[in-house]
DNA sequence: TTGAAAGCGTTACCAA
DNA sequence: TTGGTAACGCTTTCAA
């Protein structure tokens, strides 16, 4: 079809050889041209609007030089972090020198998980994938990708066994420092408004806050706990549960910052000032944070650089420079202070 | 390195042709093998752990079935519109049997433009691409991007040169709409929050919002246009502005949710009601808009489809049935009227 | 019906 | 130093 490097290399009176050294220049291999031949064929390259099979060039490596990246669930690629995360992948991929293929699974089509499983999967065209937003797999399919020997690294995924690579935060620690810094801002009853507690995620957090609460000698009671499911209308319904109860809360806790924004609302409607009355923090530090007033606290997520380690490790599970057994990269989400818990500022 | 076709055939006793048939299944060609050679095939390929190798069968087939998609700038992919974008262009890949590969152009890197341009496009790797977000081009990366012979397709771009094509959104009909709206709702005086107004996309917003006003009479005032660079700060004081601003504005049309929310702020600072005394319409209809109180009515974009249309528009043309001549598809932002602009059944 | 062999475009080895 | 040539893994044509 296209150009090719035995069309050059006839025309310049050349062999494919020579073409192909001259073209890549700076010498690859120890080979040596006159810098007239060089530049004679990188001239009919140019004039005959030569581009390198990059296809070829693969197969004849061995090597891809491109990674997939497989994201789970097409709904979660609109959450705030998803962005974030490619952003860091990108550049890995781009500072390593991969390419990167994306696919996303779209649960409302027929054997999704299947047809990626045997379609995409199996194909060799990449060296290696990245997994995100695994929150759900049944035991056959992941038996069945296991089964597939390729380098897989997983991020943000619901945990199932020892032996996965994973690019993971410490959930636990996350709440912990959240409900901590309420309770150092003076809070006396801190609340919890999680997402859903049938995830492993949110049990994890549940810990954490917990942790906190016993460790400083506050309440730890079920009165205090509410789910919000990570949306609005049933975290708005959670917070005003919790908002209404006797005693009443002075910290609240919550799982994601749309759900924090619903426990502000509800302080509107009620005539409770934050961050005096309550403190309130969110999770997730996403730019709805900064858009409500008093602006948010929130837990920051180092998404971009989870990405850009998910990938680097990747790339060496892929030059056999890791083995690949089940090592865990574990990232801590980091306090951000803004106006809606800082009492000491602010007054 | 892997288990290949010949190994396969080896063990089976049969040629690389007949394991590659047999694994193909379907009969391709006119090809008939016998059921039971068939399975025994199968059976051989299964127990090697036998995965095809993608790569080869992209350089025999001439095609690559893989496109790709450039984000111009790396910034804009943490707009909440891109991932609705990269939803729609997966599933139209999903849908037409592509690959997608993702690029996305560092503005921080250097060169990270002319990186691109020599290394990753003119490697053929991929049948055509989807550009998107390219607001800013020289002259020079412009011509050796057309150069560069392979079928390209532009989303949400500034506008360059008829001969491209594109699938844009007709900015000037949505903030027609968008006004038009306002008017409808019995504004009398309707103001313009812009963006920046250097940029071609907020120049056709004008023209929309500047016919609006024109058609139905109402003052057009440059003490009514004011711009806010589609950020939070500068929203807030152009917003500023524009409510301190004698005789005061009944209706604001802003460029984005963020901007219109800043709207909503200042309201709420100097004590007027939303719709009542000022009706507030944002655009694009980002998950902020259903976050804050009152309620945002936005101008919803089809980024979805867009991007679905578009990548079915590139297939077409590497597929040669259709000619690379400018062709443009238009897409009409949708007016979503929530309790922001709504003075009709909230009062 | 089946298999051998040519070819896809590139790289790398090995003679010359 | 150079260029022919084999090889990468697959598909497809052509001859048996």
């Amino acid at each position: 079809m296209g150009v090719t490097l035995k069309a050059i290399a006839e025309k310049a009176g050349v062999s494919p050889t020579a073409v192909s050294f001259a073209l890549r220049g700076k010498n690859p291999g120890k080979r040596k041209l006159s810098e007239h031949t060089v530049e004679r064929i990188r001239q009919v390259a140019l004039d005959m609007g030569y581009r390198p099979n990059g296809i070829a060039r693969r197969l004849v490596n061995g090597r891809t030089l491109s990674l997939g990246l497989v994201a789970w669930s097409a709904d979660r690629i609109e959450e705030p972090l998803f962005p974030k995360f490619l952003k860091g992948i990108g550049r890995a991929c781009e500072d390593l020198g991969y390419s990167l293929e994306l696919s996303i699974l779209y649960a409302e089509q027929d054997n999704h998980i299947d047809r990626f499983l045997t379609r995409v999967l199996r194909e060799k065209t990449v060296d290696g994938y990245v997994l995100i937003f695994v929150d759900e797999i049944n035991e056959e399919d992941l038996y069945r990708l296991n089964a597939i020997n390729v380098p897989l690294v997983w991020v943000v995924r619901h945990p199932l066994e020892k032996s996965i690579n994973n690019v993971r935060v410490d959930t636990e620690r996350g709440y912990y420092l959240a409900t901590r810094h309420l309770i150092e801002q003076g809070c006396k009853r801190v609340a919890f408004l999680a997402g859903d507690l049938s995830f492993q995620a949110d049990l994890e957090a549940l810990m954490g806050y917990r942790r906190a609460i016993k460790e400083f000698g506050l309440p730890d009671d079920s009165s205090l706990i509410a789910e919000g499911n990570y949306r609005k209308v049933p975290s708005l319904q959670a917070a005003r549960k919790l908002l209404d109860a006797t005693p009443r809360s002075d910290g609240i806790v919550a799982a994601n910052d749309i759900s924090a924004v619903q426990v502000l609302n509800v302080c509107n409607e009620r005539g409770l000032s934050v961050p005096q009355d309550i403190a309130v923090i969110g999770h997730n530090d996403t730019a709805l944070a900064e858009m409500v007033e008093p602006q948010l606290s929130s837990m920051h997520m180092p998404a971009e650089q989870m990405g850009y380690d998910a990938i680097a490790y990747l790339v060496n599970i892929c030059k056999g420079q890791n083995e690949q057994t089940g090592c865990v990269k574990t990232f801590t989400p980091e306090l951000v202070v803004r106006r809606s818990s800082n009492r000491k500022s602010y007054g």
